[in-house]
DNA sequence: CAGTGGTCTAGACCACATG
DNA sequence: ATGTGGTCTAGACCACTGT
């Protein structure tokens, strides 16, 4: 059907399993037959069936055991996937301009409270960093973060006032491991002004901790402008 | 490595890329050898290669196309993957006793943002439920909710006293389409009320709304106690 | 046009979990 | 012990796309 011509796809098997998921031949909790046994009616080979049917396993439709063989999930486990794009490309894909303004940058002890964040062993010396993005100079979003110095020396060099910290840390840092977390936070009287809302507006934030090989590297909270959502679909 | 004895597996490949790809060995926009040399390299099978290439794709780290080949990803336009669980399960993997309770339930006339929201071609009759989700007695989610009689005729024969409206979805329409969105919103007086919290207060808000083969079933507001995280690690 | 990845076949061995 | 999915090989043809 995908194909130009007479040989099954894998993609062609998954549309079949769907559909059939979709209108009630397969309910949930329903065991299907085993691969030899698709691969015969699909006249294809187990290989082949074995691919549609792990990236469905993968895509939450279906739960897969040895031995005990394949059933559709009831409760579809499905994962919603957001993209996590560079800022820039996100005001950018919106049809904004994008502009980059730094607030301030020096080099501090880590308070207490990024100590014991970041699990350090002991206080350490960090770059903190703040700085805005703008779509159409409207405030789009306020960013504080932390830099460990030890993680990543070359940051006591780095010039912020034209590159935002993130896409420096990306270029230096390109390989890393992330923690992320949305939550609504209450607007301060500093992130208030940057953002141009009213104290004590709802600010939908995010916090992110990267770490590189085990050591953490940076902390961030990103304050996003009144109405913000993050949306997917699946 | 992974396997028992001395084929190469693609778990192995991918590692092997990854860790290159750490080190710096091969560092972002790097052009990769394409499959065939790879295969030589690993003294595997052409096939092997692809499917650890195939998945490292996916995951974000590297960018592949016909002809032009395989390259590392400069900025990982890697994905955060939330799991979706029913608020029942999420509730009890952390230990939380789980409680249910209905708030209201009615049939309505859909409200005009709503006929708009889903895109609906006439206004059409609703059941609007209310309820709330507690975690050891203390208020987790308010939720409030709106079903498309028309697209789902038991809705008016659904009982929720006792089983909320969204684990009877997932029996009755257990395969839909869903546009999920966070937000921070504003706590109005019913919302405060419900959650516990101060009127104004900011909160975690989820807004939902699924679909059935392109037929709109359900929208729904989900407010999440004050302190809610919604966190992902990748 | 030519090089790269995308996919399929046919067959094999194996890991794992269940009865 | 046995059935199921997990993976690998060796080879082939094809789709796409940059030159």
């Amino acid at each position: 059907m995908s194909q130009s011509s007479d040989t099954t796809s894998y993609k062609d098997i998954k549309q079949t399993v769907l559909d059939r998921i979709r209108s009630g031949v397969w309910k949930p909790d329903t065991l299907l037959p085993n691969e030899q046994a698709l691969a015969l009616e699909f006249s294809c080979t187990r290989t082949t069936v074995n691919r549609a049917m792990r990236e469905l396993a993968e895509e939450g439709f279906l739960e897969r055991r040895r031995k005990a063989g394949t059933r559709v999930l009831r409760a579809p486990h499905r994962q919603a996937r957001f993209t996590i794009p560079l800022i820039r490309d996100e005001i950018e894909a919106q049809g904004g301009a994008y502009r980059y303004a730094l607030v301030s940058a020096e080099t501090v002890d880590a308070p207490e409270w990024l100590t014991a964040r970041l699990a350090l062993k002991q206080a350490q010396r960090v770059v903190h960093v703040r700085c805005m993005h703008y779509s159409n100079n409207t405030p789009f979003q306020f960013e504080d973060r932390c830099i460990v110095v030890q993680s990543v020396p070359q940051v006591e060099q780095a010039d912020f006032s034209t590159l935002g910290p993130n896409e420096w840390l990306v270029e230096t840092v390109p390989f890393t491991n992330v923690e992320l977390a949305f939550l609504a936070s209450r607007a301060d009287e500093v992130v208030a002004g940057f953002l141009d809302v009213p104290r004590d507006e709802p600010v939908f934030t995010a916090e992110r901790i990267t770490w590189l090989q085990g050591q953490p590297v940076t902390f961030a909270k990103l304050y996003f402008a009144a109405g913000y959502r993050m949306t997917t679909r699946f």
